[in-house]
DNA sequence: TGGAAATAGTTTCAAATGTAACTATTTTTA
DNA sequence: TAAAAATAGTTACATTTGAAACTATTTCCA
């Protein structure tokens, strides 16, 4: 897939001739993060690729390891990957199809299903998250301490005016 | 849907704890983006729904719109929009069903299409692009601009970055 | 200059994801 | 405490999107 960005930059410089009023920069950061975005998520799949893996199912591999007692429920892996509870439903069953989670009711709350690592989807993920680190150090190695920690507060305060926004309107 | 980011970085946290290595600050950028970018794809697709558009169909018009004599390509398009050209046939398909533009073939190169305005689809473009406008412009009323010209020139070596990092693997 | 390769667009099929409706359970509240 | 509301999970259906295969045309190059 072709990322040239200057496509888009061309064309909001054309119209920017055309029509008074555009806030050009802010609107090429607007595209500028779908571009971003779009490389971001295709690199990582591809990386995930490697281990039988997606974004979806790494991250619901990594979320129950980091959950006390090793369980968690969907509607709790739901919000961490911002993704339906319909979907959750099927990304656990393929993770118990694959042997990697098992999905057991909950005794306290019998509405509630308890998502646990077997020990082979552990150990998949005790040796994936190495990898991926090792590749996140690498694709941020240009940047300095002082740039992550500012990007990092940029993402953020670019959050909270999306969500004032949306709550605004 | 409850976009909490707290719930992945507690999760982060623990698994740091756990396994040593993980380059935390940057592991938690990456994750922050998805966040923010889920937000933004929602909050605009809420916005152009009123509209009658999504991201999709608004970016084929503007292009449109800003191309040399008023016509694109198919190909163009799926650059510009980073979509499969699969993707635009289908989009150009509604956006000829709704009225908004014409589809003609090239009389230069007997293989390619022209999408061109027509003149309602004109008209709707040139009214919903100065609405966008003015939210973009709320969207990002926090920021100075010292600020965003840093946020421009972080996306675009996170972009750098990315496009190296893929090539190297 | 004629065959191979590339390009443009479409169609078919498959994968990923979400909304709404539904069942079962728990919590709230009047 | 009984009815109403909320919550958890699933299923049925719909939407969005892309990869691969295909046709038609143009460009490349031996």
């Amino acid at each position: 897939m072709n990322l040239d960005f200057t496509y888009f930059e061309n064309g909001i410089g054309s119209i920017s001739g055309q029509l008074p009023g555009m806030p050009q920069d802010r609107v090429v950061l607007n595209r500028l993060f779908f571009y971003v975005f779009k490389e971001l998520d295709d690199v990582y799949n591809q990386h995930l690729s490697e281990f039988g893996l997606n974004s979806s199912s790494f991250l619901a591999l990594a979320m129950i390891l980091s959950s006390e007692d090793n369980r968690l429920n969907p509607s709790h892996l739901s919000a961490a990957l911002i993704a339906s509870r319909t979907n959750v439903t099927r990304l656990a069953d393929d993770l118990v199809g694959s042997g990697w989670v098992s999905r057991k009711p909950c005794t306290q709350d019998r509405r509630r299903v308890e998502l646990s690592l077997t020990p082979s989807g552990r150990k998949l993920i005790l040796a994936v998250l190495p990898v991926i680190w090792q590749r996140i150090e690498q694709q941020w190695s240009d940047f300095s301490p002082a740039e992550i920690t500012e990007f990092d507060r940029l993402l953020r305060k670019m959050l909270e005016g999306l969500r004032h926004f949306r709550m605004a309107s």
